[in-house]
DNA sequence: CCCCAGACG
DNA sequence: CCGTCGTCTGGGG
């Protein structure tokens, strides 16, 4: 068959969607062309296969429409491409992280494996967990049979008539979920949780403590269970754990009087494998369930080795560059997180199937795929991703919907209508949420999925409220179908764009807890945080001081960096706003944005940034590499230049001490290459007015470097010397504006001025949403220092955490280098 | 900004 | 006789 993809034979050959993907662990050599024939046979003529029938043929128009502008590229823009792609290549290649050893938890069969120990006699049996309609999960034997997750149990049937279907217990598997995670947390206390049955975790730092730990540590005890009779001798699966739980050093004793049971004990070693092998005889000891694992340098990585020896297995993938290319060099793309069905499709039509075809093909992939798209092909195809461990953010969205059977009376929608509200509401009550954006989701009885979205002015939280909202939408849905009634067989209804309330704080407490673990665990809480900036308040409005416009220098359009869409607008809506309370109507200038050079140095150079760990300039202005390169010098310690800046922050006063202390935020201005080249002469310091800031930026060749801090001292002892010596330039990292001042505590007085403006605007809250996201707060670290943060609040698994890295970053580059100020870290977008 | 569809897990 | 929930992206007003 040379069935490129794009064009379908009609005949017997199979949707793509819909045929049985042997993607999944357990299911080798099974008769995929028979299993396939009853897929089809079970759906031919239904509803839901001329769906798919349809969207497989967009897909397929897709494709077509990729081929006809393959066939357009020329030589010429290829090679351009080419050179482009090598470029990014080498920087994400430097940016290569392999010192974080990360590990991916993934329970077996999960519910299905919780419903078999629960229920011996599902044991031997080909069983699944779901519905006649849908099923969630199956067990290796019924897998034999093509029986998997998302498939609907009347077709399950089909493949195997004997297969027993079993509901779903959630309560159950959170429970056991619970168990797993006290278990995780002993490894790394910040692991992810991607579901119930799903973790990521980051083992470097438990396996620099494992190294030192006793044996005693790590001895675990097998304990047979009564339950589990039949289980054969051999395997470890009746066992109980014992042990561990005490801390490393006092559980010595203990072990050698708790010899009686016998040989039932287990040391395990020091190495990762051990390490991770224990873990996974530990989850077994206490749920009598299975988990798989894989060991690698990142999260992409970690993903795929997990599956690798699935069921009750782990595989570790060595860090080094060279094992993790032939690990690449063969996997299907179709293996990669984030690459999915249609993805798939659609490099199969470019005769890419491998990641190290990806690789060949990255020149043809830039310029036919969105840069976010060849981005993480890119880092696919380099063995390369996240190499820490993203918190969860908050959530953005709220749901509940329905399927039925055909409901086609208005008025039983309306009233379905309002019991999703119901629901929902309930829900958001448990959370606390308020939110601006209501959508209705109506699915057809052909499956055609629709979703109207209105947002209000205000946020909603009642039942009546969302209700009247989604009332208006389905109700005009129900208008522009008349006199036809909506067929419907789903609907749903979802609430977005919440405000943000003070009283939550998970942002920073967990981001902090993850710069120092166990070390700084408190941040003030909303009401001190009130008082204090009700405490401000009164300073700022008798000062003459006023924000100006933030992104004001971003005004001309080429400045703007990474397309900012904001930066214009915002511009617009600033015109006319002199109240504090008004400034904050706009974004926080990104450190990230400060630092992208759009000028260049000396006016040459027009594609570079500079990182604020290492001080070098990373030549590109993407940020996804630029992150890397962050990422990398984060992980390298010897790339911080805080050697020189170690000493410089004895002071313990804080920003509540009247503004005391000195502080500065400079940037280097010039061609400043290498580290440690501070600029030394404070005379040189800009002397624009805060109110021509955008003059004084525009005429400015300023290398955007990173923020520094230090002492006033530091200034002209450590800066760097500018290259084409012109001084450092004092500017705001609140406003970005620079200051008409070479004074350092009036220059702070603006800062802390800046920052409260914002920081009021941000509590006062009426704004923000879920797009501008919560929180300026104060955070206290090591009790001395108090930070103001703004963290970003979007983040993907699917790409590159960029913010959350940068975040950190910018927490880590302060922390080398100032005890006592205040950093600014804010959204871009 | 807002809306919507679609991909993905 | 093919689910639910949440996130992200990209295109378009």
């Amino acid at each position: 068959m040379m069935d490129n993809g794009a064009t379908s034979t009609k005949e017997e050959r199979f949707l793509s969607r819909m045929a049985l993907n042997d993607n999944k662990a357990g299911m080798e050599g099974l008769d995929r062309d028979k299993i396939n024939k009853i897929i089809m046979e079970s759906s031919k003529g239904s509803k839901f296969y001329e769906n798919e029938l349809k969207r497989e043929q967009q897909v397929n128009r897709r494709i077509e429409k990729m081929m006809l502008q393959k066939a357009q590229i020329t030589e010429q823009q290829l090679k351009k491409a080419q050179v482009q792609v090598e470029k990014t290549a080498s920087v994400l290649e430097m940016s290569r992280d392999l010192s974080r050893v990360i590990v991916h938890v993934d329970m077996d069969a999960f519910y299905a494996a919780v419903e078999m120990r629960d229920c011996p006699e599902l044991k031997d049996k080909p069983m699944a967990v779901g519905s006649m309609s849908m099923l969630s999960t199956s067990n290796y034997h019924a897998r034999k049979y093509g029986v998997r997750a998302a498939m609907p149990g009347f077709i399950a049937k089909k493949l195997c008539p004997n297969l027993v279907i079993v509901s779903t217990n959630f309560d159950k598997y959170r429970a056991v979920s619970d168990e797993i995670r006290e278990i995780f947390a002993d490894y790394d206390p910040h692991f992810q949780p991607m579901s119930l049955d799903e973790a990521y975790l980051d083992f470097t730092d438990h396996l620099e403590q494992r190294q030192s730990w006793p044996e005693s540590s790590r001895t675990h005890r097998l304990s047979s269970f009564e339950n589990l009779p039949q289980e054969s001798a051999l395997e470890e699966t009746d066992l109980s754990p014992v042990l561990f739980e005490d801390s490393p050093n006092s559980s010595l004793g203990l072990l050698g009087s708790e010899g009686a049971a016998g040989d039932a004990f287990e040391v395990f070693g020091t190495s990762v494998e051990e390490a991770v092998r224990e873990m996974r005889f530990r989850i077994e000891q206490k749920t009598r369930l299975t988990a798989s694992a894989g060991i690698a340098p990142n999260t992409m990585l970690a993903k795929v080795c997990s599956d690798k020896n699935k069921p009750n297995g782990q595989y570790r993938l060595p860090s080094t560059r060279e094992a993790v290319m032939d690990f690449i060099e063969n996997l299907p793309v179709r293996k990669v997180c984030g690459i999915g069905k249609v993805s798939e499709k659609m490099l199969n039509a470019l005769s890419i199937s491998t990641c190290s075809h990806l690789g060949q093909q990255m020149a043809l992939l830039s310029l036919l795929f969105s840069e976010t798209s060849w981005h993480h092909f890119m880092e696919v195809s380099l063995g390369l991703g996240s190499t820490f461990i993203p918190r969860h953010e908050e959530r953005k969205s709220m749901s509940t919907e329905r399927t039925f059977r055909e409901l086609s009376k208005a008025e039983e929608q309306f009233s379905l209508c309002r019991e999703l509200c119901e629901d929902l509401a309930e829900d958001m009550k448990k959370e606390d949420l308020k939110a601006k954006t209501v959508t209705l989701k109506l699915k057809n009885v052909n499956f055609e999925v629709k979703t109207r979205a209105l947002t209000l002015p205000y946020a909603v939280a009642t039942v009546d409220e969302i209700f009247a909202v989604a009332k208006d939408l389905l109700k005009t849905e129900i208008e522009n179908e008349s006199p036809q009634p909506l067929r419907l067989r789903l609907m749903g209804v979802r609430v977005s764009a919440f405000v943000s309330l003070d009283d939550k704080k998970p942002l920073q407490k967990s981001i902090i807890g993850f710069l120092q673990p166990g070390k700084t665990e408190s941040s003030g809480s909303s009401k001190d945080m009130h008082q204090n900036l009700e405490k401000e308040n009164h300073s700022l409005q008798a000062s003459p001081l006023v924000c100006p416009p933030l992104m004001q220098k971003y005004q001309r359009k080429e400045e703007v960096p990474w397309r900012n869409k904001q930066s214009q607008s915002s511009t617009k809506a600033n015109d006319n706003k002199n109240a504090a309370s008004d400034v904050s109507e706009n974004e926080l200038v990104s450190p990230v944005e400060a630092h992208a050079s759009t000028s260049g140095c000396g006016g040459t150079s027009s594609e570079t940034l500079t990182c604020p760990v290492c001080f070098r300039r990373v030549e590109t202005t993407d940020l996804n590499i630029f992150n890397s390169h962050i990422d990398h010098c984060l992980n390298d310690p010897t790339r911080k230049p805080n050697q020189s800046t170690a000493s410089d922050s004895e002071s313990d006063l804080d920003l509540e001490n009247d503004h005391q202390e000195s502080e500065v935020v400079h940037r280097r201005r010039g061609e400043c290459e290498a580290e440690g080249e501070m600029s030394k002469n404070s005379e040189e310091l800009s002397r624009d007015s805060p109110h021509e800031g955008q003059q004084s930026l525009k005429n400015s060749s300023v290398q955007k470097g990173p923020l520094i801090k230090g002492d006033s001292k530091d200034v002209t002892s450590q800066q760097p010397q500018s290259c084409n010596s012109k001084g450092p330039v004092l500017i705001c990292p609140v406003c970005q504006l620079t200051q008409e001042t070479d004074d350092l505590t009036v220059f702070n007085h603006h800062v802390d001025l800046c920052l409260n403006q914002q920081v009021l605007h941000e509590l006062g809250g009426q704004t923000s949403s879920s797009r501008n996201p919560p929180a300026v707060k104060n955070i206290n670290i090591r009790g001395k220092c108090v930070y103001y943060m703004k963290l970003f609040s979007t983040f993907s698994l699917n790409t590159n955490p960029i913010l959350c890295t940068f975040s950190l970053c910018c927490m880590t580059a302060l922390e080398t280098r100032c005890e006592h100020n205040v950093g600014i870290l804010s959204p871009f977008k």
